[in-house]
DNA sequence: GCAATGACGCTCT
DNA sequence: CAGAGCGCCATTG
């Protein structure tokens, strides 16, 4: 594994400022950890996590406000739905959550984008 | 170093 | 509004 590079980092720094109630997309988290158009790098990286991980992975969603279907059928995406709506995100008749109620909407301060990284 | 795969995003139909 | 196709970049083999 690549033993969490430097952009990992960053990423799970992103979701882990992600307020409960709230979820953010892939390309969202991918901007504010300063890799603007490489949302796959951040699906990546959380499919590097573990169920174990104590970042709130469940509220990374699509940009189509669902939940991706990951492979090897883990069925952990009926898990992060459960878990969105234990925390008041409510889910459509597809599963799909409402972005323009739910999406997380950061800070202009904090879209300064990559330049964040202060670490407390 | 090259080739294949993937928890994505955007555009077209 | 929903579904399918193409393109992007990063990680792994």
């Amino acid at each position: 594994m690549a033993v969490a590079t430097f952009s990992y980092q960053q990423i799970y720094r992103v979701v882990a400022g992600i307020p409960s109630g709230r979820v953010a997309t892939y390309g969202q988290v991918a901007r504010l950890a300063g890799l603007a158009g490489r949302a796959r790098a951040v699906g990546y990286a959380l499919s590097a996590l573990d169920g174990t991980s104590p970042l709130p992975w469940h509220r990374v969603v699509n940009a189509a406000g669902a939940v991706s279907p990951r492979s090897g059928g883990d069925g952990m995406e009926q898990v992060q739905r459960m878990r969105l709506q234990r925390e008041g995100v409510a889910f459509d008749a597809r599963g799909r959550v409402r972005l323009a109620d739910f999406g997380w909407q950061p800070a202009e301060e904090l879209l300064r984008g990559a330049q964040e990284n202060k670490k407390a």
